[in-house]
RNA sequence: CGGGGCGUAGCGCAGGUUGGUAGCGCAUCGGUCUUGGGAACCGAGGGUCGGAGGUUCAAAUCCUCUCGCCCCGACCA
């Protein structure tokens, strides 16, 4: 591609609204465009690198056994409303009505698509199993749509569906799957993590997440220093550790407490650490309310109280919940005369003489203890994992806490869909089953965009090879030397030749330009042409990650171009 | 959805209190000159001041309504 006939257009200036890296680089790269609010275009050089995201993972799908296809992007409210979606799903389904006011929405995922093709093309057991997958583009109109491709409300994504006679074979579906997905964030260049993630009512390790490692992300991963357990934090363990506590129980002490809620305030206020003070959280666990106790400086995990509580819905408390059970004000609730469960968090097992509210405006309790003071009814893991817990699996390392970008989430999804739109299948008795499904998603910008959290610098993005736009650029310095006009030409013609993926920027732009461009864009490897090296017959090999810069003779260029090509895909 | 902020040239911003010719930098176009890290000089074009209504002799500026966008939070996956 010569540039000088190319979509070309790099911004001096960030626009003001882009908040992340990621966002920034891409709009000043000339490579998004946006059109409103979590919407965007994806311009000639964007466009490059999202096809190549959509290239490794359609090579890895299709190894896996997987099939492409394409479902529409409009669609019917009928097979919503038959999977019941269409009444829970909220704002985030973007509904319309066409000209005969029929209701449509546009999909933002295609399970009821999907599941209606199947359920009127297989019918036999010895059509299964079966796995469709494709690469559209879809709409969740999000509260909040932010950080560019990150987090838009138009987005490309990739999912599979798989369709198994039964668990064994569904879990075998997922393990390709699983695999299909290592290999793909591999063959992307990328830095990623695997972790367990809540699967909900599912149960069982039925739920990966995959995470792009940025300190950016917004989601937490935990990982173990000593083996390879990681999880996402919502899922990780706290394994119990016996504590002892040799504390000599103190009697319970009532201390005015003005206008001082939250942990931090107590304990400045009370000149103590946040470990003394325990919070209870008053929760509603479908239509029950119940208490939690976590320590001062730990975390409540909702979902972990969920599934122990074997709830459906968890939320907080209201304030007339919570003064009907506590009959004091939100903000003091203490476990003492709670009119209702309580539960603790096994950190507060070994705790003593700690502080909790008074149930009254203003008021806290100092030297409280369970047992003597008020019952609990079941200690559990209740919390967040933090850095430095002991890891569960090995029982040795220690948990790191990481930042990650999810860019891929599987999933078993069960029977959920192929029985509420029957979609069956005549088993070897002839006997009708619901399939067993499974659902594979990959955010194809959002990959793209954690591609460059995780690889740029203050010059702009460094791409992997595997995903740049264009994987060496050719650079002629001089625009007004011959010699050097026809030596960058030579030079890119022949990686042409060479199958490379290469660009040449033959713009008539001072050197300085093209190289700030080059660094914004983030080509892995610019080939400088220019009249000092070309004196001594040879090229300059500048790598973009490293810095690096060879200098070779013109007849080595090419070989040597490759050679370093292929070493920055290692 | 709650709180806060912003809409003025393609981009980044000033002007607004105190109403009176719409400005700056970058980008763009023409020219001279230049060519190894976003050159310099000369000249030029470009605006429904987000929109509607109101107050006024006069509104970017004051008032009302509206739309869009951004941030924090809640929510969602």
């Amino acid at each position: 591609m010569k540039l000088s006939q190319y979509y070309i257009q790099t911004l001096r200036e960030t626009p003001s609204d882009a908040e992340v890296v990621s966002h920034k680089l891409m709009l000043r790269a000339g490579m998004i465009k946006k059109a409103a609010a979590g919407i965007y275009s994806y311009l000639p050089l964007g466009l490059r690198v999202i096809r190549k995201v959509e290239n490794i993972v359609r090579k890895y799908m299709n190894e896996a056994g997987a099939i492409e296809t394409l479902m529409p992007s409009v669609v019917p409210a009928e097979l919503w409303k038959e999977s019941g979606r269409w009444f829970v799903y909220g704002k985030e389904l973007l509904r319309f009505k066409d000209r005969h006011d029929r209701d449509f929405c546009f999909g933002p995922t295609h399970e009821e698509v999907i599941t209606d093709i199947v359920r009127n093309d297989i019918k036999s057991y010895k059509q299964l199993p079966v796995n469709l997958y494709q690469i559209q583009t879809k709409f969740r109109d999000e509260v909040r749509p932010r950080f560019g491709l990150m987090r838009g409300r138009e987005f490309i994504m990739k999912d599979a569906y798989s369709f198994d006679i039964d668990n064994e074979g569904a879990e075998v579906s997922y393990n390709k799957m699983k695999e299909a997905y290592c290999k793909i964030f591999e063959a992307c260049g990328l830095k990623y993590r695997m972790v367990d993630a809540d699967s909900g009512a599912i149960g069982g390790s039925f739920s990966h997440e995959f995470m792009v490692l940025a300190d950016t992300g917004e989601d937490f991963v935990i990982s173990c220093d000593n083996c390879n357990y990681s999880a996402n934090i919502e899922k990780a363990v706290v394994v119990d550790k016996p504590e002892e506590n040799t504390e000599a129980l103190a009697s319970v002490e009532e201390r005015l407490t003005p206008g001082q809620k939250t942990v931090e305030e107590v304990a400045k206020f009370l000149n103590l650490p946040t470990k003394k003070i325990v919070k209870t959280m008053i929760l509603k666990v479908d239509e029950n309310v119940v208490a939690v106790m976590i320590r001062g400086d730990h975390e409540l995990n909702l979902p972990k109280v969920k599934n122990y509580l074997g709830g459906s819905v968890i939320e907080f408390a209201d304030k007339n919940d919570i003064e009907m059970v506590s009959d004091g004000p939100m903000g003091y609730s203490g476990p003492i005369g709670l009119k209702c469960k309580v539960y603790a968090d096994n950190a507060i097992k070994h705790l003593k003489n700690y502080v909790v509210g008074g149930n009254k405006k203003d008021l806290h309790l100092l030297n409280v203890n369970h047992e003597r003071d008020f019952k609990i009814e079941a200690f559990g893991d209740f919390r967040n994992a933090t850095p430095g817990d002991t890891c569960p699996e090995c029982n040795k390392g220690k948990f790191q806490l990481t930042k990650g970008i999810e860019v891929g989430h599987i999933f078993k999804l069960g029977t959920k869909y192929s029985e509420a739109m029957n979609c069956v299948f005549l088993d070897k008795d002839g006997k009708a089953k619901p399939m067993i499904m499974g659902c594979y998603g990959i955010g194809i910008g959002r990959t793209a965009a954690a591609a460059i959290e995780q690889n740029h610098d203050e010059k702009g993005i460094i791409w992997p090879v595997q995903l740049a736009p264009f994987e060496v650029v050719v650079v002629p310095l001089n625009t007004n030397d011959e010699d050097v006009i026809k030596t960058a030409d030579n030079i890119y013609t022949r990686l042409l030749n060479k199958g490379v993926d290469v660009c040449i920027d033959d713009r008539n732009e001072r050197a300085g330009v093209k190289f700030n461009d080059a660094d914004l864009i983030g080509y892995p490897v610019r080939v400088n042409v220019g009249k000092k090296a070309l004196a001594d017959g040879c090229v300059e090999i500048h790598i973009r990650k490293s810095g690096e810069q060879i200098n070779v003779l013109i007849d080595d260029a090419c070989d040597k171009i490759i050679n370093v090509i292929e070493g920055l895909k290692q």
